[in-house]
DNA sequence: TCGGTTTACGAAATCGGTTTCGTTTCGAGT
DNA sequence: ACTCGAAACGAAACCGATTTCGTAAACCGA
């Protein structure tokens, strides 16, 4: 029975035309929905180039699309790349996210967010969210305090980890080499002339990155035979200094190297510093990490252990779709991929902050 | 014929247990599958309390989850709102998403988000592939350059514009209110006794809230019969200051008061600065658009022109909503909601760059 | 020329929900 | 007690693609 698709492509465009079904392009092209459907997916079985033709023109003209939630529903497929974000408010993320984006784009993938805010029971309705949603893979920058939920969904579907581990570690991670931006910035302070190194901390920030960063400090300097700490600012937003000032006073005109563990921190440091005044003390040293707009102005420049976002964002899709192809040709338990850990080399930007 | 789910769940759980279907659900719950459903999406046809608590319990049990491809097949509703952004490295977008992210998923939608990069291009084209993925609707954030492609998409779907409108102006917008922010700056400049006042904007940047912003300068100027004009950078990135340098040294010691028209024209300004002190030149004053967090940390703070990010992307997630709901409800060409503009007030910080 | 293999393609089942339509049951009104 | 309307629910069609399976034609070496 001819429906009203067939009627409408008949008419000139610019009259309300019905969505076209693959069942109408097959038969205005004189071939079976299979076969329109063989050419939409360009499938082995190969077709005669003037069928092919044929189809295309056809599609061409009505400008039909394929209706993804039909596909999605028979292949279990949906192209669909779920992303959860613990904090987007820090641009390092919000610049992944960019990443993310394109590389997903690349590959005809389109990206599902969810943003948790730092929230881990947000993190936990988005994870189920997302997988409900039907997403092929997930990509979790996780707040921490799901670990189990996260693992058991690497379980049942691709997820990869992005700069935050979980406490297992059956899960595939993605992460800068912070070992070596740390060894980076303890030499760009050293060679700057600095005798004291400290390591500025928040003590509400328990996570691994700044574990791992605090433990390549520590390592580094004991490496070299620097003298040096970590020291941990007591919370309460930019306003809380808290052993800060200390520190600083305490070591005036000694030379000290400061090194922000990132950069919130560094925002922080900058207030405290404001109050000595508008440049930095003689003799004082500064580098943070990840690269924001504003380290290229304050203090004329500071020095940055920058992030290689973009290809970071790349090697997550990457190992993602590796996964999800796995997942989707072979059968059952057979391959099953290694969880694998990346590390993306970073950089630093020298700036006036650590210059002699 | 009993399905491998059935017999799955019958074992223990720990098993790998094959995906339930509505079907075994009902048949576990000894009711048909169109009651499943009617329970799954709280009908109008209401059912028993004891055969809703049945359902319940097998729900339960089995941690049954829809799967979303078949519901949205047949439904033709995803709960997907697409999202297009042009610039995320803006923190006032990436704030924005943030809160699109929590309004939507307060009413049971996800994000499926694309980022244009300013590129008309690649926002033409996640255009297409968010239509085609299905989303229920969509908010744009456009870059310029596709305003027919998206007045077209308004006619097929519901759209909602973010902060910069297109040119025909069919389509819903919600953004601040940029009139009465500008009249906040000057009036605070005015009373910190500028006697000039100049509006920094940059040559590359003709997008209709630049307009806006100096259109409502030049007006509030002649309201208040004050000094000023609207200075547009050479462009060339942070480093090519342009007019800056002559402006601010033309009127050193004159009480001149500068608002920069956004964020980036900002961090210009204060590279330029930089050049003359760390500190304001006596008797300048400054303010700036958008509250990022840099502002709080130079000059001592930066008096600025904040927006309302949350109520904002509430804004639009709720039109989208009113119109997503009209399309699904209503039938054919009934009731189109006519375009709509929504004006969404922010708020003044005040802070010491604008201090007597 | 003939069996055998490939290639091109169609018919029909299928994915897993929702929706329509019809039937039964129940309670209220007279 | 009987009718009537609404409420509760089931049977089956349906959404629009993909995929399996089968078949006819083309090709191919012996």
């Amino acid at each position: 029975m001819p429906k009203m698709a067939q009627i409408a492509d008949n008419w000139e465009t610019g009259c309300v035309m019905a969505q076209m079904r693959i069942k109408d392009i097959a038969a205005e092209a004189g071939v079976s929905p299979a076969t329109v459907s063989r050419y939409l997916n360009n499938r082995p079985g190969q077709m005669t180039e003037e069928t092919r033709a044929r189809i295309a023109a056809v599609i061409e003209r009505t400008g039909y699309r394929p209706r993804a939630a039909a596909r999605n529903l028979r292949s279990s497929r949906t192209n669909l790349i779920g992303v959860i974000l613990a904090d987007i408010a820090n641009p390092f993320f919000s610049a992944m996210l960019e990443g993310l984006s394109a590389s997903a784009a690349a590959r005809g993938c389109s990206l599902m967010t969810a943003i948790s805010g730092n929230d881990p029971a947000k993190e936990a309705e988005s994870l189920t969210r997302l997988i409900d949603a039907g997403v092929d893979g997930l990509v979790v920058n996780t707040c921490g305090g799901n670990d189990e939920a996260i693992a058991a969904a690497a379980g049942r579907l691709p997820v990869v980890l992005l700069d935050r581990d979980v406490a297992d570690g059956g899960v595939d991670l993605v992460t800068s080499n912070n070992r070596e931006l740390v060894a980076g910035l303890v030499d760009e302070l050293a060679v700057a002339g600095s005798e004291r190194l400290c390591l500025l901390t928040e003590a509400s920030d328990d996570s691994p990155v700044r574990r791992e960063r605090a433990e390549a400090f520590a390592d580094e300097l004991s490496r070299r035979g620097l003298a040096g700490e970590v020291v941990t600012l007591a919370d309460g937003g930019a306003t809380g200094v808290g052993r800060l000032d200390e520190t600083i006073r305490g070591y005036a005109g000694k030379k000290l190297g400061l090194i922000a563990v990132n950069g919130l921190v560094f925002l922080r440091l900058t207030e405290a510093l404001a109050q000595l005044g508008p440049s930095l003390p003689a003799g004082l040293k500064i580098a943070t990490f990840d690269d924001y707009p504003w380290n290229h102005v304050l203090f004329g420049g500071v020095t940055t252990a920058a992030q290689d976002t973009l290809t970071i964002a790349e090697r997550v899709v990457e190992r993602l779709s590796e996964r999800i192809d796995v997942v989707t040709t072979t059968v059952g338990e057979a391959a099953k991929l290694a969880p694998k850990r990346i590390e993306v080399p970073g950089h630093i930007e020298h700036r006036a902050s650590t210059s002699r």
